[in-house]
DNA sequence: GGCACAGTTCGGCGGGCACCGAAGTGTTCG
DNA sequence: CGAACACTTCGGTGCCCGCCGAACTGTGCC
């Protein structure tokens, strides 16, 4: 396959509409995909089959239902550049239509996973965090420091474990803060902690997070983070 | 912009050609690509615009030659990565029509540069070279070690100059050797260096490398390299 | 076993885009 | 100053793709 077959792929409203949703790291189905970006399911399946057989997205079937996600990470983390570099060109995409799209909107900005780490305010303000407690280094490179290692030991998190083919840690560029934010493995770590122990949890269907009551007071503790209430729609 | 529009600049032939052209790093004419691309004069001007007006590619005049090259380093990473991910996907882009073309692909596997880094198995070497001797570590991240800050001294590259808002180091993978190779401000610092003292040398226009009798000398005795004595579309 | 649901396949329709040649503009050189 | 070169603009042509409705298939539930 060839770059302009790849960014072929991406280069439809429909399509680009499906991998941004599914950069939430979940599984949708067709039916949901369909009505998310407003097509019919047949046009939704065509899209659908050509993103599979593309390998940008995988399936799989569960009686009537077709579940398709995100191939893998480095499919996820293409789809987030495109779409920052996207954004940082001039001439913005498109501002909130009404008011439950701009809801949605500053919702995404408070706190939300990127594929499989926490963006928005919280990923920015966690890694500053992270950074400034010396837990995590960039004076020479990106890199967990021993007093990060026994901090995430600490949070059941074992670095040997997460060793694999992809970084540890990894600079992300969030597009609504503008700011790096911290991905890579221990960064998708990190966010599923924060969901098991429900420090933070779903907003609907979308990418956004609340952080819970628990969660800020986690967050306090362990980060000396101070978040605000979380008031949906509201000012901070 | 939004994803579609970024993709859509992409998803054409002519200039998906362009921008793998210009990923040699260097400024080329309108005239030079649209000869690159088999296309004319006109249509080349065309596709250059919209590039342009895109935020991909950056222009200049001179005279009666209008010179284009890569935006920035970022644009520069997303259409490496958009490449490598496509090479990954099954069925492979295009093998090599003749010999020509196949002694084209066979250098740049050996050395080339990956925009403003080396690349190929010279690329991939050096890395496995820094890191063998702890001038690089990637046990908790990708991050210069004080060793490493102390070597890169010694050949006149400063941390500290190199600061700024890309990565010092990054890891990028190879598409044509599968593995990783150093990239970030260190990793071009390094690639200057090299082309500076002369250890490599390009080869006509395209991105491939040549690495000098001094450069073998060079990378023998600052990294413990042995370099084969490269034959122009010969074996190892 | 029949109905409802989820998704697939396929032919038709309309819109958009890549390409080029011709004519033009701006720059450079002899 | 005129010719040559590099590039631009624009109208025309042909091709490709996204969308959908209708008919169909497979699954699940009552």
């Amino acid at each position: 396959m060839s770059l302009d077959q790849l960014a072929g792929l991406l280069a439809d409203r429909t399509r680009a509409a499906f991998c941004m949703a599914l950069l939430d790291g979940r599984a949708w189905t067709a039916g949901e995909l369909a009505r998310h970006a407003g097509v019919s399911p047949s046009t939704a399946s065509e899209h659908l089959s050509r993103l599979v057989a593309g390998g940008l997205l995988a399936e799989e079937r569960q009686g009537r239902h077709r579940y398709v996600r995100l191939a893998n990470p480095a499919a996820a983390a293409l789809i987030e550049n495109l779409a920052v570099y996207a954004s940082s060109v001039a001439a913005p995409a498109a501002t909130p239509g009404n008011l439950r799209e701009s809801v949605r909107m500053s919702a995404e900005a408070q706190a939300r996973t990127c594929y499989d780490h926490l963006a928005g305010r919280l990923g920015v303000a966690v890694t500053d965090a992270v950074l400034a407690r010396g837990l995590v280094s960039d004076d020479a490179g990106f890199a967990v420091t021993a007093a990060g290692r026994a901090w995430l030991a600490s949070q059941g998190i074992d670095l040997a474990a997460l060793k694999g083919s992809r970084p540890l840690v990894r600079s992300c560029l969030d597009w609504t803060e503008r700011r790096h934010h911290l991905a890579g493995t221990v960064g998708a770590a990190l966010c599923g902690r924060a969901l098991d122990q429900r420090w933070v949890e779903r907003i609907g269907t979308g990418r956004a997070l609340a952080v819970t009551p628990g969660g800020r007071t986690a967050f306090r503790e362990l980060l000396g983070l101070e978040l605000p209430a979380r008031r949906p729609g509201g000012a901070e």
